[in-house]
DNA sequence: CCCGTAATCTGGACATTGTCCAGTATTGGA
DNA sequence: TCCAATACTGGACAATGTCCAGATTACGGG
């Protein structure tokens, strides 16, 4: 997508931004958009691939300096190193399968900035809400029909939420 | 709020679900209840201050265990270690102050089983959606009145979403 | 075009959060 | 009470970041 991007294409955007340019940064932000929802460490790889070399600081300071200036978006998905992407200012989120871990971009089900409005705030500025679905890729359903599914995802009577509720439950049935 | 509760009622709890009983697991059990969103350090900092001692691993291990059981509810808001509590199976989400850390509880704006329903969901088995808000708690607006406000969140033409897209965008203003 | 300074990059140490593993201790049933 | 399965311990190791001091580079002004 962005591989036929032209360098001067980017070294223009950084300066709109007021960001100096550098070869790392350049390299860096290709990666950014040829490989979506990659980790660090992933994109370090590809940087090198192409300049060589590259600190394993440069890549932080980087992804983190055009997090800030609102280039690049980070995401975090649970259980995972932190993730980078071209796509920001949408606020879209994303479907992680639960065996393989491939990503996939979703769009929000509720609107332009889904969910933004809780039920009851705490007093708390919202500014922002991150949503990840879990669930099994297409490849991995086929691959495994029927996983002896667990996690019934019902309701339970709020009575039996906590632990101290439900085991005086437990007492009652014994 | 599980203060009060007696060890006899944790013991039935885990023989219910055909867990051994051991003296790390009832205190474990003890300060995720009494300690809501806790890590899993703080949580062996807790356990520690009542029998005395007990390994990483012990407590690494029981944690998982209790979340395996549906016992105990592991949550891993980014950029932070794993968390974890009592209230399971409610499907309720997370606010989190963006400077002080602070998490509370939120019930769904949308239901029961909120978001579950994506507009694509890409072939996708989804089984959950995990949703955090971020914003600033009231102790931290207090503070701070209005912290020269970044991220306006605002949409933007879906033709300037990308990297590459909008620096397409930036060479023709030039 | 050259210079100086600020910004950036580098490489290595260090921190945090978890997992792996082999040996020891405890649990719970026979 | 005894045994086998299960759990716990302590130390090593791994992954993901951050800190820091010194070397390098970018870029505006002369
Ligand atoms: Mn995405
Ligand atoms: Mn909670
Ligand atoms: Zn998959
Ligand atoms: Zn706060």
């Amino acid at each position: 997508m962005t591989n036929t991007t032209d360098d001067s294409d980017l070294v223009l955007l950084l300066r709109r931004h007021r960001v100096q340019v550098t070869a790392q940064r350049l390299a860096i932000m290709r990666a950014v958009s040829s490989r979506p929802h990659a980790t660090a460490d992933e994109l370090a790889d590809d940087v090198r691939a192409v300049i060589g070399s590259i600190s394993r600081q440069a890549v932080y300071d980087t992804l983190g300096l055009l997090v800030d200036k609102h280039l690049v978006r980070r995401i975090q998905p649970p259980g995972s190193a932190a993730r980078f992407e071209d796509r920001v200012d949408d606020n879209h989120h994303h479907l992680i399968c639960r065996t393989c871990g491939s990503t996939v971009d979703i769009d929000c089900a509720v609107g332009a900035v889904p969910c933004l409005t809780a039920h009851d705030d705490h007093g708390f500025e919202i500014d922002e809400a991150e949503v990840v679905y879990w669930g099994r890729c297409p490849a991995c359903r086929a691959a495994t029909p029927e996983p002896a599914s667990q996690r019934p995802a019902s309701e339970r009577p709020a009575s039996e939420r906590h632990m101290s509720e439900r085991l005086a439950h437990a007492k009652e049935q014994q």
